[in-house]
DNA sequence: AGCGTTGGCCAACGAGCGTTGACATGCAGG
DNA sequence: CCTGCATGTCAACGCTCGTTGGCCAACGCT
């Protein structure tokens, strides 16, 4: 019975899960290959499929992108900007789900589709409820996400040695006030 | 003779450049093959190995990344900023190249060293000409850059919608102060 | 005209991939 | 005990990939 909350084979499950999440956050979707996920994970490429019928459906058994913002509209509205960049550090820093999704989304199609559904449905919301114009909400929401997935990029994907040097508390300091500015500020 | 300047076969070889650079650009390292890249040239896959050795010297010939930026030091230091995202715009409207690069520095190792080479040999020098402490160099490029690359990722990999609905000049407008403030700005 | 060189195509190779199905093993319930 | 099912192993499939080498046609030279 699929729907029994305690199997034998959960160990294996989650062993698959947790290679799968590595390999697709170190390697991209098409270098992460299923033997390589069984390998890690010390099983038969074949359970792979037995459990999660093939790679996409491993792919989004690994992926379940939530990224738990905060609730923008209980803060005082000149904080939005530090607390969304210290929380989206954090988020990245949790483990490589993100990452993974990230890096097959630049290779995958699927994978960007996934990308352009989370920012639709997660961050728009939060510019929504800090920007005065309805009218400018996108355009504020893509300079965001443009500043704050290019620090993911850098740091997390292709890890450049003068990005990944700086200090958690000093990218906070530097980016906060951008993310507020394109947030808050009068257009230019 | 390799070094004679004109040969018989040289549509061919530019043939196989500009589709190998769609490709590239278009599917990143490993899904844009030699076939389809052959298929897109209309010639043979061999004819690729022939002229280009093996994929990777291929890939060698399709990118010789030169963001060609302007000499800040003969600008007014208060619209280096604004030369910078304008300057980066057009770079990236000019061809896929810079998109080829970015897309397979994501899923590829070789790719990444390309991508940090040219931050190294070309944004670095910029940070160092405007910036008044040199110790605080490489943070302040890496703030640049993130934003750079951000967007470039957004709106030339992911084409995400809201990015891409986005004015060259509303962009300028609004990255402008940003990198201005990343280079200049007293640390926060 | 004859010949070497160059450009191009074709068929094949070995390897790795995702995926499948047959088969062994171990654990339950009667 | 035997039966049934979940778990895991193994070998193989069909496919696509990068890459190779042999073959033919077209050209440039003397």
């Amino acid at each position: 019975m699929p729907v029994n909350p305690s199997r034998r084979s959960d160990a294996t499950r989650t062993a698959i899960l947790e290679a799968a999440r590595a390999r697709f956050a170190a390697d991209g979707y098409e270098r992460a290959t299923i033997r390589a996920i069984a390998r890690d994970a010390k099983i038969d490429p074949s359970m792979v499929m037995r459990y999660y019928g093939n790679k996409e459906g491993l792919f989004a058994a690994v992926v379940s992108p939530d990224l738990r913002l905060p609730d923008v509209a209980s803060l005082p509205r000149e904080e939005v900007g530090r607390a969304l960049v210290s929380h989206f550090l954090r988020m990245w820093e949790e483990n490589g789900e993100l990452t993974a999704i990230l890096r097959v989304g630049v290779t995958n199609p699927a994978g960007a589709e996934r990308l352009q559904k989370v920012f639709k449905d997660q961050l728009l919301p939060v510019a929504e409820a800090v920007c005065p114009d309805p009218g400018q909400v996108p355009e504020r929401a893509a300079l965001v996400v443009s500043q704050l997935l290019g620090l993911a990029l850098t740091r997390y994907v292709l890890r450049l040695p003068a990005v990944t040097a700086l200090a958690r508390e000093d990218i906070v300091a530097w980016l906060a006030p951008t993310v507020q500015r394109y947030l808050t500020a009068a257009r230019p």
